[in-house]
DNA sequence: GCCGTTTTCGGCCCGACTGTTTTCAGTCG
């Protein structure tokens, strides 16, 4: 397992101890680990080996040896042993909004509910209403949120799913065995149901793998049992909780199979049409022409073939965009690369793990010509939000640390909270006299009686918001997020040129694909933000591009921080 | 379960809100 997976597991692992009631501090120790392993830079398998994972902060003598056999052998006993007393569909019910780890005991101790069928016919018998301590309103509440919850079941973000794709391509390389992405990953879907790769070898699969010397693929026994022959692929369970599915495939025909099982279907179906137009004859076992079969070593090839630019994977959805380019118009789409800034991260002065320089230097780091630090400042008194004080306090500091970087401007901002009423939670005075302030709405996202429109729609008209943060309000596989009365926010955001901006945290993609498309055919300008609270959690910008504006078929001119900072950066008031 | 020590125990991130109660537990951010 590498860092990313042992951390998805040590996660689930404290939401189980969470469910059997085990206290919150040996809860929250779990969870300390997993960002701590996220977050080191140590070689683990080298540490495990000389047993001296103790040296990652949050792995003492009890954590040690089960993240060691986690980073040797690829698995947990302890996971496997949780898993025999508490159901793993109990997790997904936990995703519930209003369902915590004691209501999901309750409801499994009381009427057996196990997973999210269990629990919808709970709901439907109205049987919930009836457990003491519950009530009719929340069995109401419960009912509205499976349907969201109950929409990803056995999807996980791409959050999880493209690093998780890129490790094992890159590990596969190492051993000489070159290999892509294909399938949902590689269209950038911001949750995906499975992980597909796609590896050029030659001869028997079986061998190949068997040679790489990779784990779990260096066993000849589970490589039978992942075989599946009608499919011509190897099938494996993920700690993440989908499926792997490694596809071969000779070189002469990488790109012809790469095609096919990047998909998706309309797309598939689209180039089939287009190649029988030009006189091919074309299905997944090749493209032919008079029955004489091309070679498609590249995918690119195939496009050239039929008189098409290569499409990007992430927009073959989107038959309208493929018709230009077939139509020879140049596509022009916004992508990771085009990204000049970051501007909505966090430090230690609120949530964030790291502090404001360590910030500054990864976004060096990553290229970037500007970054904004944005903290809290808000009533959740878990965060450590800025009052008035300390925003001018973080401004001196920020100002320090930024002469020590002459090559990258660090802005001054904050995220203020919308309170309930359409109000910030800092006065005017003192946001007019930061360089960016992003707005977003923290609290009573899920009171259904709230107007998150209206509230979003007063925070516009105040002259000192440059940005609406996460605009929807959405955790996807969670919470929907609100959508009702957005044309009328993105009217009011395009006429008075406040920026929407697309939140790149894979729990969150906000603005979706859908409603960045939206947001753009109203006129509105975005920027793309990682939401940060480390320096590797400002990588997660690309989410943003890719699952969201690229998806979209945004031009980069449609997001701001593509721009230089003098391009569009008013400089309204970074003298006072 | 980790950590640091005024060093082997006690602290670790808190408070508002809600639906259920009739005084509070559970959830959320």
């Amino acid at each position: 397992m590498d860092k990313r997976e042992i951390a998805h597991v040590l996660r689930v692992i404290a939401r189980m101890l969470e469910i059997k009631g085990e206290e919150a501090f040996k809860v929250r120790a779990y969870e300390r680990a997993a960002e701590s392993i996220e977050r080191t830079s140590l070689q683990l398998e080298e540490l495990a080996r000389e047993g001296r994972l103790h040296e990652i902060p949050g792995i003492g003598k009890n954590l040690e040896p089960k993240v060691r056999e986690m980073v040797l052998s690829g698995h947990s006993s302890f996971l496997e042993k949780l898993m025999t007393e508490i159901p793993k569909g109990l997790l997904e019910v936990m995703q519930v909004p209003g369902i915590g780890p004691k209501t999901a005991r309750l409801l499994f101790d009381t009427l057996g509910v196990k997973d999210l069928e269990d629990l919808e016919k709970a709901v439907l018998n109205h049987e919930i209403q009836k457990i003491p301590g519950l009530g009719p309103r929340r069995e109401a509440m419960i009912a509205e949120g499976l349907l969201e919850v109950k929409k990803y079941s056995g999807r996980v973000t791409l959050g999880l799913a493209f690093p998780f794709a890129e490790h094992l391509i890159a590990a596969f390389r190492d051993k000489g065995i070159e290999g892509q992405v294909v399938g949902e990953v590689r269209r950038c879907l911001e949750t995906v149901s499975s992980i597909d790769l796609l590896l050029a070898v030659r001869g028997d699969p079986t061998r190949a793998l068997l040679r790489s010397g990779l784990q779990p693929f260096a066993s000849e026994e589970l490589l039978c049992q992942a075989w599946r022959a009608e499919d011509e692929v190897f099938v494996f369970n993920t700690s993440l909780g989908v499926r792997l599915r490694l596809y071969a495939v000779s070189p002469e025909d990488f790109g012809l199979k790469m095609f096919w099982l990047s998909g998706p279907r309309e797309h598939l179906e689209w180039m089939v049409r287009l190649a029988v137009r030009r006189g091919y004859d074309f299905n997944p076992s090749g493209l032919f022409r008079e029955s004489r079969k091309i070679e498609i070593p590249q995918e690119a090839d195939l496009y050239g073939i039929l008189g098409l630019p290569p499409i990007p994977p992430e927009v073959r959805h989107r038959l309208d965009l493929c018709e230009l380019a077939r139509s020879g118009e140049r596509i022009s789409l916004v992508d990771v690369d085009d990204i000049k800034g970051d501007l909505h991260i966090h430090t230690t002065w609120s949530d964030g793990v790291a502090g404001i320089e360590e910030m500054v230097r990864k976004a060096r780091a990553l290229g970037y010509k500007y970054v904004a630090i944005t903290d809290h400042a808000t009533r959740v008194k878990l965060i450590n939000g800025l009052d008035p004080d300390r925003v001018l306090a973080q401004r001196e500091e920020i100002r320090r640390i930024s002469s020590r970087y002459p090559e990258i401007a660090v802005l001054s901002g904050v995220e203020v909270d919308i309170l309930k009423d359409g109000s910030l939670c800092l006065p005017d005075e003192i946001l007019s006299r930061l360089d960016i302030v992003i707005a977003s709405i923290h609290q009573d996202i899920g009171d259904l009686r709230g107007d998150l429109a209206e509230r979003l729609l007063r925070a516009i008209e105040n002259p000192n918001v440059d940005v609406i943060g996460h605009p929807t309000g959405r955790l996807i596989g969670r919470r929907a997020g609100k959508s009702a009365g957005l044309e009328e926010v993105f009217e009011a955001a395009a006429r008075r040129g406040t920026l929407m901006e697309i939140n790149a945290s894979p729990d969150r993609i906000d603005l979706s694909e859908d409603m960045a498309l939206q947001a753009y055919r109203s006129g509105v300008k975005m920027i793309i933000s990682s939401d940060a609270h480390s320096p590797e959690g400002m990588e997660d910008m690309r989410f943003g591009v890719l699952a969201s504006a690229k998806r979209a078929g945004l031009p980069s001119a449609a997001i701001v921080n593509t721009q230089d900072l003098s391009k569009w950066f008013p400089v309204k008031r970074a003298s006072s």
